[in-house]
DNA sequence: CCGTATCCGTCATGATACTG
DNA sequence: CAGTATCATGACGGATACGG
């Protein structure tokens, strides 16, 4: 079955499918959504951990990211009464409905990056 | 089996996962060009008539898009020895590819979309 | 018709500094 | 530690106009 067959149907299921699928990478857009879901897969982490896990992140974007996420209940945030409190962020299990998406995504940016490789050899061969 | 068990075997496995992603999204990046391979899905396409169809982009952005989905080898541009010459546009084999992504994209964002929407019913409720 | 060139606004991201 | 405030910037998308 063809590309044509599975998305483009009709004039409005093309549309239907547009939308759903801008409304996918819309809630998953920016630099560090992923990235911050695939560190906290981990286990829970404290708002530091996540940053020095992150490498170059800056509290503000960290933060603004975290919102994001739980805004979109991927991320839940705890406020645990030690003194002073500590504050977790972990994985909500609805994140868990992004297996499959994040294993495609996964996939294909796996060998998509070997077939570029590919292509420019061939074209440096060629020149 | 949870995403943890998926994605973040290892420190190394996990980043590799996250480059991988990375690198999915950014080729898919931007406003458009999901909605372009939707489009062409139906077909070969001249320039404005996917101008047309995706409503109001404008000629520099198509065309920058088309550059970059033609360096991915996402789009075939043709050009016809017709009087004066025409170009068309039509999705490569290898768009095909993308169709399990798309999918899963796709259907993601229709059932993120509805539990969205409940859960601010839900939050109305409370309020 | 098929684009490219120029200019411009906006938004995402970031550096730095600061508060509780 | 866990953030917020302020300021800066650069990429992206768009409007308009023009050239082949």
């Amino acid at each position: 079955m063809e590309l044509k067959d599975k998305i483009a149907h009709s004039h409005e299921e093309c549309t239907a499918s547009a939308a759903a699928v801008r409304d996918a990478l819309y809630v998953l857009s920016g630099k560090w959504k992923l990235p911050l879901i695939i560190t906290l897969s981990a286990g829970p982490m404290r708002f530091k951990d996540i940053q020095r896990s992150l490498g170059d992140i800056t509290p503000k974007i960290l933060s603004k990211e975290l919102q994001d996420l739980e805004l979109n209940e991927f991320v839940l945030r705890k406020v645990l009464p030690t003194k002073p409190v500590t504050i977790t962020y972990e994985l909500t299990p609805y994140s868990g409905s992004l297996d499959k998406v994040l294993d495609e995504l996964k996939n294909w940016g796996l060998q998509h990056r070997k077939k570029i490789k590919a292509s420019i050899r061939r074209a440096s061969a060629q020149g």
